[in-house]
RNA sequence: GCGCCCGUAGCUCAGCUGGAUAGAGCACUCGCCUUCUAAGCGAGUGGUCGCAGGUUCAAGUCCUGCCGGGCGCGCCA
């Protein structure tokens, strides 16, 4: 249940009932009626609601005369005790204890589909992400692009749309030719040849040389007598499956998992999608043959003008115009993206997410013109960027540098500070803000870390439930799990809070899968995980609001329902992340 | 030169469909352990929300201009 959809319904019949008695005009809509809010300051009650504010107008009535009606319909609902009205015409709403139980009971009732919501109905998303190129290991760079479209995905998945996970393979093109090149000679050291220096432009990294002994043992001298083409292309073949394989395997130990693995290479085999896709654009008369304007910021003496094949763009609001072919007539990157595009579009979804990294802005709004030119204009498309991840250690920068090979691999940060403080750190920033990563910060096991400080909210939350099935002998802990019991004791304002904290849950997921801003979640758990400290830690001040009360058995078993509620959105909300949580911390 | 993003407390950042007195953590000051985990909690200090206009009953939030910072900008991938 989410309560603020729920209290916006009663007052929209509330206004719907004004409107029959004839005290507001039949014909007012209440298209403009918005969900109720949290007041910032508690003593305005439990929701507040502007409605009196927004229709006065259109009432043509004073905003605070609407409102006293309303206040006066809203205060009839059994639910509610108090509605005032307040300021210009706010109208405030206090609920009765007995709808806070309720709420408690739903969220042990739903489990884990509280929080979860029919707002996607079911339409289809695709979202591509990490689409690191298949030429090395991945690096810390590429975690947080992969952290935040698993979240992203799963978030979309949990407000009810229909995800599909998607990898783009960059396997065709110069750069996995030069890997190819890289890994034959790797293969060559491996059958003792003496190959110097790796030259320059080609992949130097130590990685290649399993591969290269790999290759040895497989063809032994034979590999040599091949012509060129076709030895490069069987190192090409050999890198790129190991380095896949690789990759797959750092991302599921960071819990991440594609449902598609999509092959540039293939986009030509059977069916030439690119060149269905350029047809398909030139019928639209946006291919032509032309020559590129001289971008500013390049020399005149450096700038070789040259007639090719190109996209025209700039219908589209893109700075320039874009190449589809090089001048020896080979197909560009970018080519590919057009024919990938194509086969998505092609595949029909309903909303297509491309999660990309800082470094590739630029190449947005060519995308984003090529989506919008196939597709008329008609394809939901968004390409969420996430900045910069900074590594430090202790506050000290981690130096990144791919030619010294000094990089940070992600398996090595995964293997040092494990899969949830990664994932969690990921989501602590907004993807459009770069982040500061302390390896050794995500380890503290103190307040400063809010991995650590949401995890034992939950594992106390265990602990708890743990201890008053042990300590308190007449207490039915299977009641206190289905939310069965009686909470009528549950009537502390601190308890209270904690029950808003949690009723915050299903807003929140709607709110966040909306904006696509999966951070939100990490937001809220370290609120509502600092909601429950608190209440913990006031039974030390005060021993009657301890959890477990052995001599009550009763009000424990209320109690323990509020805390095995807490547990149960703490670990479906943590489960949105894809991070673990533990019944216990070592 | 152009495009995108950012500018909120000393620092790092939240701020949801515009709403009442702008929030959290860190730092700083003070208080709390024979305790269901003090691996924590409470209180206090601290802000012209970059600047200037505009829209609105209402602007940190929307619009315009300017200032400052980041990223990117030919057939590379």
């Amino acid at each position: 249940m989410n309560v603020f959809a729920h209290v916006q319904g009663r007052i929209v019949a509330a206004l719907e009932a004004l409107k029959s008695e004839g005290k507001l005009p039949a014909d007012l809509s209440l298209a403009s009626v918005g969900v109720p809010d949290e007041p910032r300051d508690p003593k305005h009650g439990d929701m507040a609601t502007n409605a009196a504010l927004a229709l006065s107008k259109a009432a043509g009535m004073k905003p605070r005369e609407v409102a006293d009606m309303l206040a006066a319909k809203l205060a009839a609902d059994p639910e509610i005790t108090k509605a005032e009205v307040a300021g210009p015409g706010f109208i405030n709403l206090t609920f009765a204890p007995s709808f806070w139980h309720g709420l408690i009971r739903d969220v042990l009732a739903t489990a884990d589909a509280y929080g979860r919501s029919q707002f996607g109905g079911g339409e289809t998303v695709d979202i591509e992400y990490v689409s690191a190129n298949p030429t090395g290991p991945m690096h810390i760079g590429h975690c947080r692009g992969a952290v935040f479209g698993d979240a992203l995905a799963s978030l979309l998945a949990h407000a009810g749309y229909k995800v599909t996970r998607e990898y783009y393979i960059n396997d065709a093109g110069a750069q996995v030719d030069k890997l190819g090149q890289s890994a034959y000679l790797r293969y060559l050291e491996a059958l003792g040849e003496s190959i110097g220096e790796i030259p320059p432009g080609l992949y130097p990294g130590e990685y290649l040389k399993p591969i290269g002994a790999a290759l040895a043992k497989k063809y032994g001298h034979a590999l040599k007598q091949k012509p060129d083409d076709e030895r490069v292309a069987i190192c090409r073949q050999a890198a790129i499956d190991t380095n896949l394989a690789e990759i797959k395997e750092d991302l599921g130990q960071l819990g991440v998992h594609h449902d598609v693995f999509f092959s540039e290479a293939s986009l030509t085999k059977g069916r030439d999608r690119i060149g269905e896709a350029i047809a398909k654009l030139k019928a639209k008369d946006l291919i032509f043959q032309g020559a590129l304007p001289r971008p500013k910021g390049h020399d005149e003496d450096e700038w070789e003008e040259r007639e090719q094949t190109l996209f025209r763009s700039t219908a589209f609001g893109d700075d320039m115009d874009r190449a589809l072919q090089k001048s020896d007539g080979s197909y560009t990157y970018f080519a590919g993206d057009v024919g990938y595009h194509y086969d998505k579009l092609e595949r029909g979804f309903a909303h297509y997410f491309n999660v990309l990294g800082a470094d590739h802005v630029g190449y947005i709004p060519r995308l984003k013109a090529v989506v919008s030119a196939l597709s008329d204009g008609k394809a939901s498309y968004a390409t969420p960027v996430c900045q910069l991840v900074k590594v430090l250690r202790d506050g000290q920068p981690v130096m990144m540098s791919k030619r010294a090979g000094t990089f940070v691999a992600l398996r090595d940060v995964v293997d040092e500070v494990g899969k949830d403080a990664v994932r969690f750190m990921m989501l602590t920033r907004k993807n459009d803000s770069p982040i500061d990563f302390d390896l050794k910060k995500v380890l503290e096991q103190s307040k400063d870390n809010p991995v650590f400080y949401v995890q034992y909210a939950h594992a106390r939350c265990a602990s708890a439930l743990k201890r008053g099935q042990a300590e308190v002998p007449g207490l039915d802990i299977a009641k206190v799990t289905s939310g069965k019991g009686d909470l009528s004791a549950l009537d502390d304002p601190a308890e209270l809070d904690l029950i808003r904290q949690i009723a915050k849950m299903p807003r929140m997921i709607e709110g966040a899968a909306r904006d696509r801003e999966p951070h939100r979640v990490t937001y809220y758990l370290y609120d509502l995980a600092s909601s429950f400290h608190q209440l913990w830690n006031r039974g030390n001040d005060s021993p009657h609001l301890r959890f477990i009360r052995a001599e009550e058995p009763g009000l424990t078993e209320a109690r323990l329902t509020l805390v095995a509620a807490t547990k149960q959105v703490i670990s479906s909300g943590l489960g949105v992340l894809g991070v673990h949580a533990p019944d216990e911390l070592r």
